[in-house]
DNA sequence: GGGAGTTGTGGATAAATGTGGGGAAAAGTC
DNA sequence: GACTTTTCCCCACATTTATCCACAACTCCC
């Protein structure tokens, strides 16, 4: 399970290195792919497996159906970590999720996400705004 | 499992390079073919031959069924990677997926898609457009 | 508090890759 | 048969990518 929030910077090299912490959880191979809200999701080589699978057993008749699984799977990329425990960022996912320099790595249970850090500070502050609003919905789903 | 977007430049030779990390996959013998939304699908000789199975047995009765199909077993082509990696695009599928000089490859698990770069960007923002309700169907795939 | 180990960041060097072109062999044309 | 055109095989070069290492800051432990 991968929890709390990091800071760290993607080099001239498009290396952005992993905490520590969730290195072990991770393991050598890794996968990046578009996330939600413009920031990027990356997975265990082995959790990422079990979603791929179901992405390619989408019905490619459907237009999109196929537009979707074809979205998400050119989107991910192979992420493996080097010796030192980071990743390279592909130019197309940085550019995806904006990245500048600075970025943020959270832990959400099962996944880890990859915000630029200007990005994160608005997103939170957006939901912390509505958060009023949240409680109630929160109450429908039992929490 | 193919994965990841490049992009790559086709020369005045009609050749086409393949992404180093898709070479190994694939093997020296592959196919090929007319893809939907006109892009080029490519397969390894031996996914080719599953799919080719398959298709063949597709109700001669269903007119689209049929048409699709067709086009896609009449289009195909062996397309023998060289010893640096590239394979040579027939000139009736550059024109079927009207290519230009710099085009996107993209891996789609079993599949590598070949498109030209400007009708990828549209593509994407269409979709990106169409599914605002990506959440929901994450979610019912688990993501 | 000091030392050993870990971690984040940056850079150097070596290998691999993308692109372009030359020329021989094959195929087609008049 | 001679000529042109196309296809295929070879290599060269610049750029990118991968691998390795160095250093400073930090943590942890005794």
């Amino acid at each position: 399970m991968f929890l709390g929030e990091f800071s760290y910077s993607i080099d001239e090299k498009k290396r952005l290195a992993i905490p520590a912490k969730f290195r072990q959880a991770l393991g050598k191979k890794a996968v990046v792919t578009r996330g939600l809200d413009q920031c990027l999701f990356l997975y265990s080589f082995k959790e990422w497996g079990v979603l791929a699978e179901k992405l390619s057993k989408l019905p490619l008749a459907q237009a999109d159906a196929r537009g979707f699984a074809r979205l998400m799977l050119a989107g991910a990329m192979e992420a493996d970590l080097d010796k030192l425990g980071r990743i390279l960022v592909p130019d197309y996912l940085k550019e995806y999720a904006s990245l500048g320099k600075k970025t943020v790595i959270a832990g959400v249970y099962n996944r880890i996400e990859i915000w630029d850090e200007q990005k994160w500070e608005a997103y939170k502050t957006n939901i912390e705004k509505g958060i009023g609003d949240m409680a109630e919905r929160l109450k429908e789903l039992g929490i």
